[in-house]
DNA sequence: GCCCAGGTATAAA
DNA sequence: TTTATACATGGG
């Protein structure tokens, strides 16, 4: 058991695991403020007592998966004061939800979590990715984990039917084949110059722009990507003077931000 | 029942 | 090069 408060003050376990950006967290029905989930083949269950946050795992477990995964390096509080002075409304988003962190997700699992994303809505996302780990991940002793490129590589649409993932099925097992065996290293597209990563993205069947820019952003840490999704595009004709370019290396966060906050207060955007 | 969802592939203009 | 349409499914 860990006890751990992030030093730049900023951790919401709600705002953070049920943004939009991972859909494998679920709050512990019986615990208060408690979320279970499970990345890189481990469970955690983590909760709130004030300021502290609990992290039910050993040390070297809390060092090696969960403070990278949470993003603990990096100064949340000077990140919101850098987005919140490029607009007032930029200010609302990032005061709506100062608890968002940008999670270091898995490459392949984020890869996924985006191409079953598009034109579907959140709460069925979620659905699909129970069922593909449910259905093809391997069990921890608490909880199934994301299945490797291997097993799905191995899987005919028809066996991905139980998903009930549509169209997207066949990208799915695209994208496994060519992370298995299609040469597509994920890893290295985390330091690739961003024209090229975003290319090399795109070569999967069903990743576009949009699915790319996820990929990168939450799988990889591409912090300068920018996913401009349905809820973006309304909030940025709302954001008038405000270029993409202008967020910098901070643009996945402020466009973090500015979804949740879009999403949340739909009546403002339209 | 209807509308639409963290889009993209494909065809047509 | 830009614009239109199909796509599978089900949450609200």
């Amino acid at each position: 058991m860990i006890l751990y408060t992030p030093p730049d003050g900023c951790l919401s376990l709600s705002e953070t695991l049920d943004c939009g950006q991972a859909f494998r967290w679920k709050p512990v029905p019986d615990g208060r403020a408690a979320f279970c989930g499970t990345a890189f083949g481990h469970t955690l269950t983590v909760s709130q007592a004030d300021n502290d946050f609990c992290f039910d795992c050993t040390k070297t477990e809390f060092e090696k998966i969960w403070f990278p995964y949470f993003d603990f390096s990096t100064d949340y509080a000077r990140i919101r004061e850098t987005v919140a002075a490029l607009h007032p409304l930029l200010a609302d988003a990032a005061r709506f939800a100062p608890g968002i962190r940008i999670l270091r997700q898995e490459p392949w699992e984020a890869l996924c979590a985006f191409i079953i994303s598009q034109n579907n809505n959140i709460a069925r996302i979620k659905g699909i990715m129970a069922r593909l780990c449910a259905l093809f991940g391997t069990h921890n002793g608490a909880d199934f984990t994301f299945p490797t490129p291997a097993r799905l590589a191995a899987c005919t649409a028809e066996d991905l039917a139980p998903l009930r993932a549509g169209f997207r099925a066949k990208y799915l097992i695209d994208a496994a084949k060519r992370v298995d065996i299609g040469g597509l290293d994920l890893e290295s597209l985390r330091t690739l110059p961003l024209p090229q990563a975003r290319e090399a993205m795109q070569t999967v069947l069903g990743v576009g722009p949009k699915v790319a820019e996820c990929a990168l952003l939450y799988g990889l840490h591409r912090t300068e990507c920018f996913p401009l999704d349905v809820w973006m595009k309304r909030a940025m004709t709302h954001l008038p003077g405000v270029k993409i370019e202008d967020f910098g290396e901070n643009a996945g966060f402020a466009q973090q931000y500015i979804f949740h906050y879009a999403r949340m207060h739909p009546a403002l955007f339209r």
